[in-house]
DNA sequence: AAGTGGTCTAGACCACTAT
DNA sequence: TAGTGGTCTAGACCACTTT
C-alpha cells in the first residue's frame, strides 16, 4: 500500500472533453474511478490532492470538489479532512439492498395483475390496536391481496388500515391501484413516512394454500406501518412472497461503468 | 396539491446561523426538511426556486445548490430542469436495507466471539468449479466458522477459496480476524469487487445442528463471491443466520432530525 | 509552516419548460 | 420570453493534520 498519490500514472490519463454533453464533475469522478477499476489506484492509496486536480484537468476547485463528493456518495473514497482522500477497501458491511426491484413488479401490468382477496370492516384485535395504536375493537378495513405474475402466485399481502369515514381514502384503497400507489407513491397521497422491515420465514398452512405451494418453504416478509401528517399509524400490513422467487443481489466495491 | 411554492409560510421560519459550527447548506436543507415534515410542504408541492432561495437566507447559489442536491440524494425531493424542485411522495419502493448493522456483530468483541470449525484442502466439485471459474478438482480451501453472540450461536459461515500457493493469504485468512476483514475491509485486501445475494432459507439438518435450533426454523442466507484484482473469483461462500435473531429494519419518507 | 480537505462567494452561461 | 434548474469559474477563508 503505497501512501503517495500515483501522479506519474494519472498524468497519462484521459482529459476532461468540453464538448461533451456529460459534465466536467462527471468525467473527472468516472476518471478517478477508472484509475481503481485498472488497479492505479489501490484500497488505501491516496488520491492527489484537490489543487493537484485542478491544475491537471484544468477544471475550478469546486468541479474536482463535486467529482471526490460523487466517489464519496458511492462510498469508494473516504475523505479526510487535513490528511486527504483515499482509496476505502471493499467491505461487505457496505452492501445495500433496496425494494426497488420489486416495485417493478407493480408497474409491469403485462405480466402483473392485482386481486383483491377479500375487504371487510373489522374490529381491531389486541395486536393490531397495538401496532395502529387504536382501541381494541375500534374499526378498521382489512384487506387481502395477491399479486399473480404471468398468472404464477408471486406475493400475497395483507393489510390493516385504520378506518376513518371522514376519510374518502377508504374506496379509493380497495382499488386495485392501491398498492401500486402505497409502492411507488404516484398520485395523491396522505402518508408522511413508513417503516419498514424485512425478515426471513416459513410459510403458514393459509399463505402456502394462497401461494401454492404444497410443502414447506422458505419466504420473504416485508411488514411496513405507514403514517399520515399528524404522525398517526393508518396501514399496518405485510407482504409475503415466496424465497424461490424472490432474491435480492447487490454488488460492493469497484465495479465496470 | 397546491402548484405554487409557498413562499410567504417559508418566509416565517428560522434563518441561517453564521456562527454555527453547522455548513449553511446543511441548515438550509434541515430548514426545507422540517418544513416537509411540519406540512407546509407537502408531496407534489414546488420548492421556492433556487434564487428565492438565495435571496430570503442569504446565500450564494452554490450553497443553495449543495442544499438541494442534499435532498435530492436523500430522495425526498426531485429537481426537473426548467420546471421546479417538487416533494416527492413516500413510496415504499424506496426502502433500502444495509448489511451495515450485521457489520456491528463483527466489530462487538466483547459479546461476539468467531470459532473455526473446520478448515481443509479440498478438490472443488462442480458447483464450486462453476463458481470459483476453476476445473473441477482445483484445490480450494474449505473453512467453516461459527459465531457465538453471547456463546448463543448466531451466524454460521462456510468458504470456499482458491488455493494459490503463491499467495500467503491462505494462512491469514484462517485466522479468526479474516471475517472481519471481509466485512469491514480493514487492514490489507485484494479483493476489488464482490456479488452478495440475500436469500430466505429453511435450516438444513445440518445448520440446525450447528445453529442449535431443534424444529424447522426460517433463515437468512447471505452469499458472496469476491472478485480479486484481476476479477478473477478467489472467494465463495454464505453466511446463515437465524430468522429469529436477524431482523432488517429501515423508514422512507420524511423523519425527524 | 505547509499541505490538506471543507465551505462559501458572486457572479456567469447553458438547457430546458412554460406561457 | 421569462423562469427554472444544471454547470462552472477563480478565487477566498477556515479547520485540521502532519512535519
Amino acid at each position: 500500500m503505497s501512501l503517495k498519490p500515483k501522479s506519474a500514472v494519472l498524468k497519462q490519463t484521459a482529459s476532461i472533453d468540453r464538448e461533451s454533453y456529460e459534465p466536467a464533475y462527471v468525467q473527472l469522478a468516472k476518471i478517478l474511478r477508472q484509475s481503481m477499476v485498472a488497479g492505479i489506484l489501490r484500497p488505501g492509496d491516496q488520491l492527489p490532492s484537490e489543487a493537484q486536480l485542478c491544475e491537471r484537468y484544468d477544471v475550478s476547485p469546486m468541479t474536482v470538489r463535486r467529482a471526490i463528493n460523487t466517489l464519496v456518495d458511492q462510498g469508494v473514497v473516504v475523505a479526510e479532512q487535513g490528511r486527504g482522500t483515499f482509496v476505502k477497501p471493499v467491505a461487505m458491511g457496505a452492501a445495500t439492498f433496496n425494494l426497488g426491484n420489486l416495485q417493478n413488479l407493480f408497474n409491469d401490468h403485462e405480466h402483473t395483475t392485482v386481486h383483491v382477496l377479500e375487504a371487510r370492516i373489522l374490529g381491531a384485535d389486541e395486536r393490531v390496536a397495538r401496532k395502529l395504536n387504536i382501541k381494541i375493537g375500534q374499526r378498521t378495513v382489512f384487506i387481502r391481496r395477491l399479486l399473480r405474475t404471468d398468472g404464477t402466485p408471486s406475493l400475497y399481502h395483507r393489510e390493516y388500515l385504520v378506518y376513518d369515514p371522514l376519510r374518502p381514502i377508504v374506496e379509493a384503497e380497495l382499488e386495485v391501484t392501491a398498492l401500486q400507489r402505497l409502492f411507488n407513491g404516484t398520485g395523491e397521497t396522505i402518508l408522511k413516512h413508513g417503516d419498514i422491515n424485512l425478515e426471513a420465514t416459513i410459510l403458514n398452512d393459509e399463505e402456502s394454500k394462497i401461494l401454492q405451494v404444497s410443502e414447506p418453504m422458505a419466504a420473504f416478509c416485508f411488514e411496513h406501518l405507514f403514517y399520515d401528517f399528524d404522525d398517526k399509524p393508518i396501514s399496518w400490513g405485510w407482504f409475503i412472497g415466496r424465497a424461490d422467487c424472490l432474491r435480492f443481489s447487490t454488488q460492493v466495491g469497484l465495479l465496470m461503468n
